[in-house]
DNA sequence: CTTTGAGCTA
């Protein structure tokens, strides 16, 4: 199977229905109680079914609806818009968040899932005799994180501390810092003895991204000088240099300052030769990392160098690495040598390139107006079982039409406007039956769970 | 349990 290939549908599975199910008796506020039994010939409750009502919530309960909804607009309808194609104002690192919980939320509606979830973690075990273990715990504690309630979730660690180990702190830790609770992040990597747990490696590496996500670089430098003392009981690995010089790269971009860029990629290349100095091997991550924050940053020498590098060491570039070059080439409107890199990239079996190997590419053929190329790369891309960007196949449509180019073939059309609702209908979630393409506020999925008991019915557990 | 990328818009 294609790597790429957007399933039509989710499994219709009896989880999948459990889930809905118990969904909709939490949005319905049926409570969890004696009142609320399963039928007699109900299997019973497996982890992964309560993992996956835990995880179910917090897409339910901690996003507002304009976060989840968006229009969706048809072929033909949106005007093309042309880029300037100036060196300069191609900006490759646009649109990087390194930070934040989603912008709208609802407390009311948070307060509301904590609740529920803790009703539904202790209706499981008391009425339902499912005993709770270190993952379905790990579930829990990262919804609490995810609600960004603190209190809450230390008094759950704590009253569960049978079940709670550093793999459970680490995972909260990761969910604080990509909520931008930094202080808490590391508040919990230093609270974590109380709970009988030892910071390993990953747990390291958690807390300095976390850390390096704010551009706290000096605390995270300091942890990571801790972790490379001679005898430290918890040395680096590949994914701590990875994570720094990641981060790195990021901030470099975020930032409009020629200077500033310039020292931070400076650092990145510094953290690179420091981590080869302590004799570790960069594997295709790291190389990855750093050759594509000098792409975004215009040092192409510098990155085919790095490229160069890796074939001599033996460590494969793969999709990732071409991409990064890919788009570089595209956007400074030097398409031919993307062109090439993609070829490059098949030929040497490094791997096939994906909707986001040719969209660039395409973009930019139809800017320069080379129409008739980008045609003939979107076929290629459909063939190869890949769906364009709604953007991307609204732009080839107008530029074709406006050149007075012959239009794609129905069948195209056709199987592109089917896996574009396909991949639509997967974002939002809801099965098929509902047509979640026009429906696209929250309020409109809970009727499509809510109905899920007539949709099929004899199947019913609860 | 921890690391890369994912294009559009006002």
């Amino acid at each position: 199977m294609q790597p790429n290939t957007i399933h039509t549908a989710r499994p219709f599975t009896s989880r999948n229905l459990l889930v809905g199910q118990v969904m909709a008796a939490m949005l319905q506020d049926r409570p969890f109680g004696p009142a609320l039994t399963p039928s007699p010939d109900f299997p019973g409750w497996t982890s992964a079914a309560v993992i996956d009502v835990l995880a179910t919530i917090p897409r339910f309960f901690f996003l507002s609806p304009r976060s989840i909804g968006r229009q969706h607009s048809f072929r033909h309808r949106s005007p093309i818009r042309r880029r300037s194609l100036r060196h300069e104002s191609a900006d490759l690192g646009r649109g990087l968040r390194l930070h934040g919980p989603p912008a709208y939320r609802d407390p009311a509606k948070v307060k509301l899932g904590v609740a529920k979830a803790l009703e539904f973690y202790s209706w499981v075990e008391s009425r339902c005799g499912f005993l709770h273990d270190q993952l379905t715990c790990r579930e829990m504690s990262r919804l609490l994180a995810k609600a960004n309630r603190l209190p809450t979730l230390w008094r759950f660690l704590r009253s569960n501390e049978a079940l709670v180990g550093t793999a459970t702190v680490t995972s909260v830790i990761k969910i604080l810092g990509e909520e931008g609770l930094t202080r808490e992040a590391l508040a919990a990597f230093y609270r974590m003895k109380q709970l009988h747990c030892k910071p390993d490696v990953q747990c390291y590496n958690t807390v300095i991204s976390a850390l390096c996500r704010v551009g706290d670089f000096n605390k995270a430098r300091f942890l990571l000088n801790q972790m490379e003392m001679p005898g430290a009981p918890c040395p680096p690995d590949t994914y701590t240099y990875t994570i720094l010089i990641s981060f790195y790269c990021k901030r470099s971009l975020q930032t409009g300052c020629r200077k500033a860029i310039r020292r931070r990629i400076w650092e990145a290349n510094h953290m690179f030769r420091r981590m080869l100095f302590k004799g570790f091997v960069p594997d295709v991550v790291t190389y990855n990392c750093l050759i594509d924050g000098l792409c975004k940053t215009y040092r192409v020498e510098r990155a085919h160098e790095l490229f160069d590098d890796m074939l001599l060491k033996g460590c494969s570039p793969n999709r990732v690495t071409y991409n990064s070059f890919i788009r570089y080439y595209s956007a400074v409107n030097e398409v031919d040598k993307a062109i090439e890199m993609m070829r490059a990239m098949l030929l040497r079996k490094h791997g096939t390139p994906t909707s986001s190997s040719y969209t660039p590419i395409i973009h930019s053929l139809c800017e320069t107006g080379r129409v008739g190329e980008a045609r003939d790369f979107l076929v290629e891309m459909v063939d190869g079982g890949s769906i364009p960007r709604e953007f991307t196949y609204n732009l080839v449509c107008g530029t074709l039409n406006g050149a007075g180019h012959e239009d794609l073939p129905d069948e195209l059309h056709r199987r592109i406007e089917e896996g574009i609702d396909a991949r639509f209908r997967q974002v939002m979630g809801v099965k098929p039956v509902m047509g979640g393409r026009t429906r696209s506020t929250q309020e409109q999925m809970y009727i499509g769970c809510m109905t899920c008991n007539e949709q099929v019915k004899g199947i019913c557990y609860l």
